[in-house]
DNA sequence: AGCACGCCGACT
DNA sequence: GTCGGCGTGCTC
């Protein structure tokens, strides 16, 4: 019997291995390893990623092999060297190579079979703009979409319905021709033909070797000028360059400011059209380049790829939402392990596993006074009272460019009954609704975003309930009845001033804006959540947003005895650092053990029945040397009739096992996902 | 994941 | 009768 040509294929389904397929002669010479396939699977078909090739003739007697039915590109998505980074990855995270690998191609690449064709999965992000201003005979609903849809310039879909809107009123205005929808595609905004000739210095001194780097301490704007000269220098050396941002409005800043020195930039998300998207995967392997990107274009087989830079390292974005839950700081660490190229991890301050690696002489800072905060606005602390807060204070303190930080959304966090000491909940989830206020207030549930009537009284008992937390709705009513409906304009004619109101500014920290005054609102809400990571968050909450404050910085925190707000305003942040590592060590936290955490999901979920399921694992693979706290319930879905519990593993080392008890819950039709060093535990 | 199969209760 | 909800098995 005469060879045969076989491949690996990696399928985007949760299944641990790869499946088999036979080449057919005519595609043969096209087989090579990191090219898509068009696999047939049972009666449908996925595009998957070849991961081996080897020829045989042998006969696979255990199952029928079938033909892959063709091989589309004449590129490699992923050449041996990403293969091996996501099997690195998908070994740590315990998923499966064919979901790594999903991970990391662009939604125009992902083609599945549907009665007899292929088909891309539709992946388009609808934009909405104003071309028609004439309001007559529209109804009150219509009008107000109208306003929103102006003030907003070009919301999503997804943004419309979320301010509740319905697709009813919004298909309407588009068949009435006031509404056109688009998809959203990004702007190449920079002129690539009108390269600055400016003269770029040279960075002197900085001789990066293969090793991990931190550069901190140093203002976004700083570190953008850093940027030009040591990229100056990896492109003379004729190096690639790959820099990683937690979100896309920071990429389309930092693409318009480095496509004024360089040549070759190319931003990547799934933002962009597909058709440009595959284009710079191809280009990118072909020619030197500098690649802006968020996770998503990690594993782009970049030609000569010199060096990695991680922007806001410290951002809890970083973490990607669905399975494998990956973290791009890891990501980055794997690309350097397999291609032995420095990775510079970026950021006002450092987070705090990299303050970790630091003091283990892992991580090496590239500037000095890395752990000093060298911004000079004025910094001043008034302590949070409801009343004088947003009576005078504010009306006092909003000078010129102001930014006022609300710190959490909506407009209340829950509503509470002292007598039975219990929150609202959602009917459907179990957890507590959040109050908004749009022309009503009115509670909405974060989970299945269905909306509630709110109420002043308790269900159960009648005693008036409280409003627990302050929200951006709220700070906005406030300055509504202190300076009347429009009250940003009053406010910026009165002091001659911009004033913008925003929830976060600490995954933004990239953007140019500057404000002369900054009020931070109650950034302390994050040491009452039970999560772990509280003091820390606090941290960044008071301390990132100092660094786009130009004059006046005014923190309105109780916190006053707080080493976390001690520490940054001694301008002594390492010991912040050190007293929070040492707490974490006591407690035996992260970054000194390490958590996994598991999430089971069934109808009709019977906790007892998974706590025996789990222990009978445990005991049958006599694991040892780990802590957990049981099988816990979380919520519930109701809506979809779903229970979920959650089971916290405390430096569990059998990973391997995850997955033998991963299929055991699958035969039970409990689907477990597994979620390695998750980014907040409760 | 996602689909087919088959069991069973509810409803014309 | 037959529709559909849902538990179960299986995927090269």
């Amino acid at each position: 019997m005469s060879e045969k040509i076989f491949v690996r294929v990696a399928l985007p389904l949760p299944f641990y291995e790869e499946f088999l397929y036979s080449v057919p002669k005519n595609l043969e010479d096209k087989a090579q390893i990191g090219k898509r396939v068009l696999a047939p699977f049972r009666k449908s078909g996925y595009s998957g990623i070849i991961t081996e090739i080897f020829s045989s003739n042998e006969e696979f007697l255990e199952y029928f092999v079938k033909d892959i039915e063709d091989i589309p590109d004449n590129f490699q998505i992923f050449t041996q060297k990403e293969i091996n980074i996501a099997k690195k990855l998908s070994d740590y995270y315990i998923a499966p190579l064919g979901l790594t690998l999903n991970s990391f191609i662009p939604a125009g690449l992902k083609w599945k079979k549907e009665v007899g064709k292929w088909k891309k999965f539709e992946y388009e992000v609808k934009i909405y703009e104003v071309i028609n201003e004439n309001i007559k005979g529209l109804t009150k609903k219509q009008k107000e979409l109208l306003q929103f849809i102006k003030n907003l310039q070009f919301p999503t879909e997804e943004e419309i319905l979320e301010a509740g809107f319905s697709k009813n009123t919004l298909n309407s205005l588009v068949k009435k021709g006031i509404l056109k929808e688009k998809p959203l595609e990004f702007e190449y905004k920079a002129k690539k033909d009108n390269i600055n000739s400016i003269q770029i210095l040279d960075k002197e001194n900085l001789n990066l070797q293969n090793k991990l780097y931190l550069f901190s301490g140093k203002s976004a704007k700083d570190r953008l000028l850093e940027y030009i000269k040591i990229f100056n220098q990896f492109l003379k050396h004729n190096k690639s360059i790959m820099i990683v941002f937690p979100n896309i409005k920071s990429i389309n800043f930092f693409y318009e400011q480095i496509s004024k020195y360089f040549p070759n930039v190319y931003p990547y998300f799934e933002g962009i059209s597909q058709k440009k998207l595959i284009e710079t995967i191809q280009k990118l392997q072909k020619e030197i380049g500098i690649l802006i990107t968020t996770f998503s274009g990690m594993l782009i087989p970049v030609k000569n790829l010199g060096l990695i830079v991680v922007e806001e390292e410290y951002a809890n974005s970083y973490k990607t939402l669905k399975t494998p839950k990956m973290d791009v700081r890891r990501i980055a660490y794997e690309i350097h392990k397999e291609k032995n190229i420095p990775v510079i991890y970026s950021g006002f301050i450092p987070s705090l596993e990299s303050y970790f690696l630091y003091q283990k002489k892992q991580m090496l800072p590239i500037n000095e006074n890395f752990l000093k905060i060298t911004q000079k606005a004025k910094i001043k602390i008034y302590p949070y009272d409801k009343e004088k807060i947003f009576s005078s204070l504010l009306k006092n303190i909003i000078t010129e460019n102001t930014l006022i930080l609300a710190n959490k959304k909506a407009y209340a966090s829950f509503l509470y009954c002292p007598r039975c000491d219990e929150e609202i909940v959602c009917e459907n989830c179990d957890i507590p609704l959040k109050i908004y206020k749009k022309q009503n207030l009115f509670l909405k549930c974060e989970i299945c975003k269905e909306k509630f009537e709110y109420t002043k009284l308790c269900p159960k008992c009648e005693t008036p309930l409280h409003e627990v937390g302050t929200g951006i709705e709220k700070i906005e009513e406030i300055l509504k009845s202190q300076f009347g409906e429009d009250y940003v304009s009053r406010l910026e004619e009165k002091a001659q001033t911009k004033v913008k109101i925003t929830t976060t500014i600490t995954n933004l920290e990239f953007l140019p804006q500057e404000f002369t005054t900054i009020i931070n609102i109650f950034p302390d809400f994050s040491l009452f959540t039970p999560d772990y990571k509280g003091r820390e968050n606090f941290f960044k909450n008071i301390v990132i947003p100092y660094s786009k404050a130009i004059k006046n910085y005014y923190l309105i925190t109780n916190q006053i005895d707080d080493l976390a707000l001690k520490a940054f305003l001694s301008n002594k942040i390492e010991s912040f650092y050190i007293q929070e590592l040492k707490n974490r060590k006591i407690s035996k936290l992260p970054p000194y053990t390490k958590l996994i955490l598991l999430t089971f999901e069934k109808k009709n979920l019977n906790l007892e029945f998974l706590q025996n399921l789990f222990e009978i694992w445990i005991n049958a693979n006599n694991i040892k040397n780990f802590d957990y706290k049981g099988v816990l319930k979380g919520y519930i879905q109701k809506k979809k009739n779903k229970n979920i519990a959650q089971v916290l593993l405390i430096d569990f080392k059998e990973k391997e096992l995850l997955k033998n008890l991963y299929e055991k819950a699958q035969k039970m039709g409990i689907k477990m996902s597994i979620d390695i060093n998750p980014v907040s535990i409760y």
